[in-house]
DNA sequence: ACCTGAACACCGTTCAAGT
DNA sequence: ACCTGAACACCGTTCAAGT
């Protein structure tokens, strides 16, 4: 029985099973709480056993991140290519929700095969939507920066995290509202959840202002 | 003159003093290059007198943030308020270049004094625009994650190192054209330079779509 | 008040040795 | 082929001791 528990502990160590786990720990707690040390351990084994598999930290955090942009759902078929560009941006904003650590990542590692599918696909769908090729290479910076830095905020100051929301409690304990109205008003919308995400509300913005360009000439 | 040159070496540890060379060795190494021990060496102190300064190492990184904050040049008087906010949105993203170490720091900490002057002033901009508080809100959120994203994307695919450049080469090695040819011809034109900076141009496009939400109504 | 030596509890990674 | 013990060269930070 014990010998049981033990081998179903120790499958064999593979490199899936060790991106699997340690994704698992950095949802919990980050990735500076994922130390190869403590990785190998939740897997019941030494350190030194993950180099078998894996060459060092940085490739397996970039085989995290490559992991999470596998998850990102392309888009319905039927759907104009600007309406696919849209879906596809929702659904990586989602995806980069459920895993907070992944998003300061993104552009830290060169992409791997799921991301760079993803980005072969963006770029295409931005060229066959009629957009001009100039100004759908802006788009697709557009469009990706603004997931990127629209995640990167949200993840410091609202919502997921309960101690975000702390921290922003902490930070207006310091800020007078007479020096800083703008502010102290800004932070507290947040804090009510008065104001909606504008997450797609920017995202439209910056497509339908890609079509107006190309119109105007 | 052995002593001279030591006690200008030694001038009093000060907080400003050990913010400064950090940020210098920041600017040359990145954040991970840095580290307390070696901080305290190229002052010429042992560790732990830093410590007599600031707290530890995470509040010192806040207090580097806060000082590249503070060298963003406010926006020149008699601008309407969109054309300023434009003005030190271009001036932020040019601070974020000169020191790429705090792009990813920026939304890592709670905002110092510096930030904080720099969002009141936005907010304060937005708001006096014409734009409805909530497109003001929408908007503030717009041009900053715009700033954000797209530094940390050009820090880490053109430009600024000369191994950003190398990178992408390293990472044309791995695609192929025929699978995926628009990704590889979206590289080659930021290779050759091809394409200008989108930074001012999608900039614009959200500045100007802010402007026509509200007229819409 | 400010600086430091020694120590604590960690890191990632290499290498030779085991099966 | 895969796993491991010991070791290397680091970390940030605390604390008691020095001046």
């Amino acid at each position: 029985m014990e010998t049981t528990a033990l081998t179903s502990r120790r499958e064999p160590l593979t490199a899936a099973r060790i991106v699997d786990q340690a994704m698992r720990i950095a949802d919990q707690r980050g990735v500076s709480g994922l130390s190869m040390r403590s990785l190998a351990r939740s897997l019941g084994f030494e350190v030194m056993a993950l180099y078998n598999h894996i060459a060092n930290k940085q490739s397996l955090l970039a085989l995290m991140t490559d992991a999470v942009a596998s998850t990102i759902s392309s888009a319905p078929s039927g759907a104009s290519p600007l309406a696919a560009v849209r879906a596809i941006t929702i659904s990586t904003h989602a995806a980069l929700l459920q895993h907070p650590w992944a998003t300061e990542q993104w552009q830290q590692h060169l992409p791997g095969p799921a991301r760079t599918e993803l980005m072969e696909t963006l770029l295409r769908l931005l060229n066959e939507s009629g957009l001009t090729p100039e100004t759908a290479h802006h788009g697709f910076h557009a469009v990706t920066n603004h997931v990127i830095g629209y995640t990167l905020q949200e993840k410091s100051t609202v919502l997921v995290d309960e101690d975000a929301t702390a921290n922003a409690k902490i930070y207006l304990a310091g800020v007078s509202t007479e020096t800083h109205p703008y502010m102290v008003a800004h932070v507290n919308q947040h804090l009510s959840g008065e104001t909606a995400s504008s997450f797609e509300l920017v995202l439209d913005l910056i497509l339908d202002g890609l079509e107006r360009l190309d119109k105007r000439d």
